[in-house]
DNA sequence: ATCGAATGTGACCACCTAGTCACATTAATT
DNA sequence: AATTAATGTGACTAGGTGGTCACATTCGAT
């Protein structure tokens, strides 16, 4: 928890402003559409005219780049979600889940390559890399929804015999395949669509939630 | 779907069943522990020493190989699957739901590697490889939930006012969801609390989605 | 203007990959 | 036994990878 992790070099914080987010921007979208391991530093290097010695004198390895993009785009997205916490304490749990299904697909739409990172990372199967982004302090979003259950059971707002856990992993799941699904739905296609279709399934998911799906 | 697709070259089926299966079975293990682009056809050959000369002679290429071990794994899910599905008839929609969770976490219990290809399938970043896997058959499971849902629906089990398309979006991502979750909660672990462990995680989620979280 | 430190550079290294092909070996047929 | 067909084999090609290093260039301070 030092100030030891500025990860990059000194000397990548000594180019020119735009020189770095050039750099950032290639690397960014190499990891977005490719695997840790089918990502090149060659591709990246010639796409942002490094050359390769000085790449090397900016980032220690093809690692120590991929944990620096990804703690970047880590930070864009809390930024992104860190005014919701506020108004959290006067919402619902019904209206807090929606605020943050919302907030979600909007980042993917303020950010589509920042969220196609997300989604690239989450299918990462080299361990080596998913586990030193995920040292470097990756935010489990699962303690939040717990808090947040937890919350509203105090409250009264749902019932208490409401297994938190499953209830937990649901809305990390349903989270995620939201996401998946509109990226994939309306990624390329026109934005004329997208906010009705998003919040109109977002609101069916959790009324299935809420209500349940018997007869009654 | 002439049955111009037997994928690899009659010579392989001229090997002995032994070391058909042995190629399978290293193939098997490679796909399901590498993704498409990472696996490596030098290290089949090896593991299941068969000279890369030979290889070429009963796969056209990569592809080849990885869309008949793919096919070989749904074929084998199906089945796995089949008996299942004639005994629907007499079953409530969360009768249906639950044995098909159940019997998906039982089929990764019965086939590890099996379900871990799948797994890796479903992370699968090569476009390329993921679609010849598709166009040669993969089964959209999404019907299935469909028509299940909308069965319930005139048989009155269930509320007619259910957005159909977000339940069976829902039903699909958690089936995910809980066969990811029992593969890294108790695949190398003991199998000691495995089905317990299971059927708990299922119902609690059943139970979520047919009763609501609403106090009521 | 001179020196020394910091930085830019691309050829190069060792190692991997998918796929090929001329040749050796074996099997089947005449 | 001789001929032909099928199959086994591994060196080889062309191309990629991450990473290094001796050298060229630039920059800053004396």
């Amino acid at each position: 928890m030092k100030g030891e992790s500025i990860m990059p070099n000194p000397a990548f914080f000594n180019l020119s402003e735009d020189k770095r987010n050039l750099v950032i921007s290639v690397a960014l979208e190499e990891f977005s559409t490719a695997n840790y391991d089918t990502a090149s530093i060659n591709q990246i290097c010639k796409k942002s005219s490094v050359a390769k010695g000085s790449f090397y004198q900016y980032f220690a390895d093809k690692l120590d780049l991929y944990v620096y993009i990804m703690t970047l785009a880590i930070e864009k997205k809390i930024a992104f979600f860190s005014n919701i916490l506020d108004e959290f304490e006067t919402l619902t749990l019904l209206e807090q889940i929606h605020l943050l299904f919302i907030k979600g697909i909007e980042f993917a739409k303020v950010y589509p390559q920042h969220a196609a990172l997300g989604e690239q990372f989450s299918k990462e199967s080299n361990a080596t890399a998913k586990q030193a982004v995920i040292k470097e302090g990756e935010k489990q979003s699962e303690t939040l929804f717990i808090q947040m259950i937890d919350h509203a059971k105090i409250k009264g707002e749902i019932d208490g015999d409401v297994d938190t856990l499953a209830l937990s992993m649901m809305l990390q799941s349903l989270n995620k395949t939201v996401n998946e699904y509109i990226q994939n739905k309306f990624g390329d296609i026109s934005y004329k669509h997208f906010d009705e279709g998003a919040s109109k399934l977002v609101h069916s998911l959790l009324d299935i939630i809420f209500n349940g799906i018997k007869k009654r």
